[in-house]
DNA sequence: AACATTTACTTAACGGTGTTAATTTAACGG
DNA sequence: CCGTTAAATTAACACCGTTAAGTAAATGTT
């Protein structure tokens, strides 16, 4: 029973609902394996009403990650109250990998699923505000790092040392949740790993003494 | 127009003939961008034929992944004939990535993409054999490694270790493979990013001395 | 030599997908 | 009070992976 005219209010409200119902879809099964009509299904409505809030489902996902992105770099600040800059960026490491390993899902959509490239402009996150970027919220801490002359000299590069830093978490963390199942490998228990790899980055990037 | 008898090597040769086909469109496009319709009018059969040969869609790409995982080691080989230990490893690393890097979307199918986990019993390759089997050949180049007395002295799971070495080095390729394009963030140079990774390794692995 | 059987393959068809077009219903502005 | 408009629906399209049913050629048996 279709009414008339929706605020804009009910309309981002209906927007949000669409968006929710299809995360925990997405997160539960996948993507792919998930269908516009089931989404519909969850908020009782048809499958061609989310036509008329996205252009497609990848534009449904899009906001799912515009969403997340957002709680991410919002889960991720609370590290700032680290005072110790190495502390920190440590921290830091150990937070995003929580996320990772907490919400698999989630993180495969995010940061491992093939996709489209992010393009800034057609984000509703604001880059380089750490509230909402965590790339630039890594980039501070490492910078905070390098400004208090902990890493080895010839590291010069902030941008160079934080995706190194990025890679190595995300190595751990993306190898645990595609390849940990797999019988093939003798997998050692994740929290060693992801242990030994902030000891590897921490003494493979800072000065010797300490 | 349907002849009838087939030796066991034509069989074996259209396998492979629609192995290759479909390797070339996925590596190409995409799993899911890739229909079965596709694989067949590319070898000029139908569709359904392609069912005699394999249960489903799942197959194929198992099938093409089992031969990959072949090739990927038998190239990874040729880092055995370098004689000093660590020099070794680091040539391992380098190798493997520059298989990611070549073929980002083969590569993609087999470490980054989901999957149901991956079976020792049901592949036709030989686990523990240096020659099938990419992760036996890195433990062994680890274990080279751990022999010579080169690591730390707290590191005494080669497993770990070389779990820790292999998400270092997928952690570079992939965020590149997935991410690089997205103007989110200022990338420095690949070959940048893989060095310091390598570097970083070595450096949070091995002892002080050199 | 004739014929049933088996094999390799094809076309037809099924249920389901993302998406678009056409349609209905309800509230508003005049 | 009625036409317009917005929100929703149902119908429909082209295509997907996959299965069922059908077809033609080589074989083994008689």
């Amino acid at each position: 029973m279709p009414p008339k005219p929706k605020t804009e209010a009910e309309r981002q409200q209906l927007r949000t609902l669409i968006i929710d119902a299809a995360r925990e879809l997405f997160v539960a099964r996948g993507v792919e394996a998930v269908t516009m009509r089931e989404i519909a299904k969850r908020i009782d409505y048809s499958a061609t009403s989310i036509y008329l809030h996205f252009a497609d489902k990848e534009a449904v996902l899009r906001a799912i990650l515009d969403v997340d992105m957002l709680a991410l770099a919002k889960r991720l600040n609370t590290i700032l109250q680290i005072s110790d800059a190495v502390e920190r960026m440590q921290a830091l490491g150990f937070a995003y990998a929580e996320f990772a390993l907490s919400f698999p899902n989630h993180y495969r959509l995010m940061f491992m699923a093939e996709r489209t490239p992010c393009d800034p402009e057609k984000s509703s996150l604001q880059k380089n505000n750490a509230e909402q970027d965590s790339y630039f919220l890594l980039k501070t801490v490492v910078n905070d790092v390098y400004l208090a002359g902990r890493f080895r000299a010839e590291l010069q590069d902030v941008d160079l040392i934080a995706q190194t830093i990025w890679a190595g978490i995300h190595g751990v963390c993306s190898l645990e949740i595609n390849m940990a199942r797999d019988k093939w490998v003798n997998w050692a228990e994740i929290s060693a790993r992801l242990q030994l790899m902030q000891t590897v980055l921490i003494r493979g990037l800072l000065r010797e003494p300490t």
